[in-house]
DNA sequence: ACTTTATGTGTTATGTTATAACATCTGTTG
DNA sequence: CAACAGATGTTATAACATAACACATAAAGT
């Protein structure tokens, strides 16, 4: 497999990949890795879209044959958020895998209303702004949360 | 009464003169207003910051003594929402009184993470900016979620 | 290796946010 | 004043999220 930045450029990646890189991200941050994040990060990365809490609970318990809580899911999804590799969709009370867990962790969010998919982009520069514009008024912003909904690609022939 | 444009920036505004422009609005658009509409409205104008949709309820309920149920007041919220007097704030389930009803409904929330309070700034750069970054990957966006994190100017003392 | 400590999990219960469904009432229009 | 669209009241329930406490396990120090 040959060696990438982007995760999302690459058509080798597996989900195991991710995985690996995951603990990596996971370990190097000083955090640790328990099989329950395992299978919560890896339900997410398969669906590929915003998933809730109590659905991913439900999916990953289907898939690995246990009984698993609501409280033991959001333990996972805030681990995984904290190390940077999952992200909450605010507007959809949701989460999604990161498709970029080694680079930037600022994401403004592309959320189709007709299909559900999240795309992910990055711009440093409108981030940049929206850091000055506030500053203008003495705040200091410490996250941003981006989120755009609209039409997708895939979705303006039918819509 | 001088006459301006922007609400915040008028220090004679008093929320009867706001609820006056809020009526304007809706009858200009085709909504119709009613009693709780104008105890919603004004509850949150008095908040003067982010309220939830049952905290609102309790207000509403003791200001005017009667008995609302979460059905009314989300359904005056969406309304209010619809006529652009109010809006959600995604990342805190709550809601606000737009601080300048007449101008344009793209909002970007200062949202201090110490006292609660939140500001409202616009700028249509940005906005230009996101719609066309998202252009690029082929993406109409409808409706952007701009919310900024952090410490307000009065916090910073202590913070 | 063995204790200590911090971190993660399981479980139960409950709190918080939001909507569905249906009957009733009210303002507007013709 | 009839007909209709739009609001409301009410009940019930769905969907999202966390608190609290007991127990288990991995990492770090001795």
């Amino acid at each position: 497999m040959t060696e990438h930045t982007h995760h999302d450029v690459c058509t080798n990646c597996t989900h195991e990949h991710s995985l690996g890189i995951a603990q990596d991200i996971a370990r190097k941050s000083g955090h640790r890795w328990s099989e329950t994040r395992t299978q919560v990060y890896h339900t997410l990365l398969m669906a590929d879209k915003p998933v809730t809490a109590y659905e991913l609970m439900d999916m990953v318990a289907k898939k690995y044959a246990r009984d698993v809580k609501p409280a033991s899911v959001y333990r996972s999804l805030e681990a995984l958020m904290e190390i940077g590799i999952v992200a909450r969709i605010e507007s959809a009370n949701a989460f999604v895998a990161c498709q970029n867990p080694e680079c930037n962790h600022q994401h403004i969010f592309l959320i189709c209303n007709y299909c559900g998919h999240v795309d992910e982009i990055s711009d440093h520069g409108i981030n940049r702004q929206l850091l000055k514009q506030a500053a203008e008024k003495g705040f200091i912003a410490r996250k941003q949360i981006l989120e755009l909904h609209g039409q997708c690609k895939d979705c303006h022939v039918e819509g």
